[in-house]
DNA sequence: AACTCTCTTGCTACCGGGTGCAAAATAGTT
DNA sequence: AACTATTTTGCACCCGGTAGCAAGAGAGTT
């Protein structure tokens, strides 16, 4: 194993204690700046640097932050973890990137986080069974936990997300001044909560509107192929002249291949024929090929409430955010 | 701060000695059945479990593997995580993500990587200047290095790349195969070796084949409005008849942007005007809009190396690996 | 010069484990 | 029963820092 100087050895190499050579390396200790220079100076030459494991050892924090993701399919993941990664570093924190797919039991993935002794565990994935946490006997030693970007009905595990409610509001009111009369909704994986609320307020926004009937569609998982086999189902079963004239996917992945099938495959035009609503404003649905309307999530607050919550900068507690709606030629 | 159990509490409710704790869950330690059994559950009555932290300071090693990226932007890097993370987990292993664009500096972030005792630093970035590296007098109690999907020219970090070579190869004899006869190459960031390398390929086996003039195009940065850009230079310079029938794009970033111009600013087609080809067959370059002709790297390979060689399986050095040619419409 | 008061410095104890050795316990042999 | 070989167990010390207190060194006052 490789070695490196302790402080003890600068502090022999420096004539001094190694409690002096601590201090040196600690901002605000009691030290002259005489000897404070010479410790650095003996530290810069044996290429002493302080081991922030002992350091979280006896300060009982590490300054780590466990993020669980679960889904790498959706690009959407990227730029969160930028932003994470970015502001989290930014505050002294590092990001632990957990890998919780399912070869990864969500149990044990928890309780290696936990022996890591992290600061922090945010659940930033899709799929996470609320019933994996409840299991846990949270708040009996596990570190505060945080769900990024999805619903939480666990008690004591407050939740970031964009405000669904708003969201579809915004999405519905343009969909119906644009004059769609015969909307649909595809899903993911329906039995996720934050999946559901956005199905949900989709059809009460429209039944406000006098439209309570809704197609139903559904793909197996949140990928383009799977998109696209759901609305390839949907267009075979359905007569033209019964068929939706918007679809809102329940996020962008899914609608790209929702286009890419209808234009692909049935030879359809979006949005005259069908039009076509994503969620989640990944990068590539905004270029000229897709053109895709969707809506934005405020990655960069979400971040930083989540931060302050970790920080105890403020209490933690759900909170929405309210997004954006891009409006592009799709819908 | 949260109050876990610890070894000595545990002996002391199992009315033995820490030690003898410890062995409990130290595997192939000399233990006898019946105080195993009576240790494990005491242990789990008090919700006991090792910190890892307290472990690593003392053997020296703490299974944690840092990863520096520095481009987010690029959806390339998703994939690759999900399977570092997968593989890296399964071996015991944690991945620190560490991201190092601009905001940050990269030595520090070396630094506070080694500060943090990691067990191996992956260099997963395609702008990260060599000279940072050698600045830092390497070896001298650094942990080992590993350059992922890049080239390194630093004695002692070995990289694990795509053999470009071979992929250029592929695709140079692909194109000429198909009777394209006056080739492009646009450029992301002409600094970076391994993006000279791909260039430099691509013109020699172009040689080969009799061609010696190709055109260069540059991006300013690798994305799709950076290609865009690019490309409507070159086109708004370039009178019909002596532009490309073929670009080359770095990679499928480029290549969407580059298409996405050429197609709906321009009125071209493609590959019928110009045909593209990309590099890293990102997932939607796959897709109907576009179904561009890309080559890809061989990802969990790649990621295996790194991983034998972080373990000691296999010498640290570098290693090509072949990737593979994916023909679609695109050229 | 004696005496405070304040700033530095060193020390003990501790964070929660791991290592190697010696003592204790058990098993095996004659 | 005495003795040896082997396994278990306990112990001192270590990993590299941090916390808080007490002793030491200066500076200021009378």
């Amino acid at each position: 194993m490789r070695k490196r100087a302790t402080a003890k050895q600068v502090a022999e190499a420096a004539g001094v204690s190694k409690w002096t050579v601590i201090r040196a390396f600690t901002p605000g200790a009691s030290i002259t700046e005489e000897s404070k220079r010479k410790v650095l100076e003996t530290a810069a030459a044996l290429n002493y640097t302080p081991n922030l494991l002992a350091r979280s050892l006896a300060t009982n924090t590490t300054g780590q932050v466990a993020v669980f993701v679960d889904d790498f399919a959706n690009p959407q993941k990227l730029p969160f973890l930028e932003s994470l990664t970015e502001k989290l570093q930014a505050a002294g924190l590092v990001v632990m990137l957990i890998n919780i797919n399912n070869h990864f039991d969500h149990v044990n993935a928890l309780l290696h986080a936990d022996q890591r002794q992290v600061d922090a565990i945010i659940l930033f994935g899709t799929a996470f069974r609320d019933e994996t946490l409840t299991d846990l006997q949270l708040g009996n030693g596990m570190p505060p936990m945080f769900v990024l970007a999805r619903d939480s009905q666990i008690e004591g595990v407050p939740a970031v997300v964009c405000d669904a409610e708003l969201a579809l509001r915004e999405i519905v009111d343009h969909l119906h001044a644009k004059g769609y009369k015969r909307p649909g909704f595809m899903s993911g994986a329906a039995a996720l909560s934050t999946a559901l609320r956005r199905r949900q307020h989709f059809a009460e926004f429209w039944a406000e509107k006098g439209v309570t009937d809704i197609a139903l569609l559904f793909a197996e998982k949140y990928s383009a192929p799977a998109g696209a086999a759901s609305i390839r189902r949907y267009l075979s079963e359905t007569a033209a002249q019964d068929r939706v004239d918007v679809l809102m996917c329940e996020n962008d992945i899914l609608a790209i291949g929702a286009m890419d099938e209808i234009r692909g495959k049935f030879g359809l035009r979006v949005p005259e024929d069908i039009a076509i609503v994503g969620f989640d404003n990944y990068e590539l649905g905004g270029s000229f090929a897709y053109g895709l309307t969707t809506y934005e999530q405020p990655r960069n607050e979400m971040v930083d409430v989540v931060l302050k919550m970790i920080k105890g900068k403020i209490e933690p507690e759900t909170i929405t955010l309210p997004g954006r709606l891009i409006v592009r030629r799709s819908a």
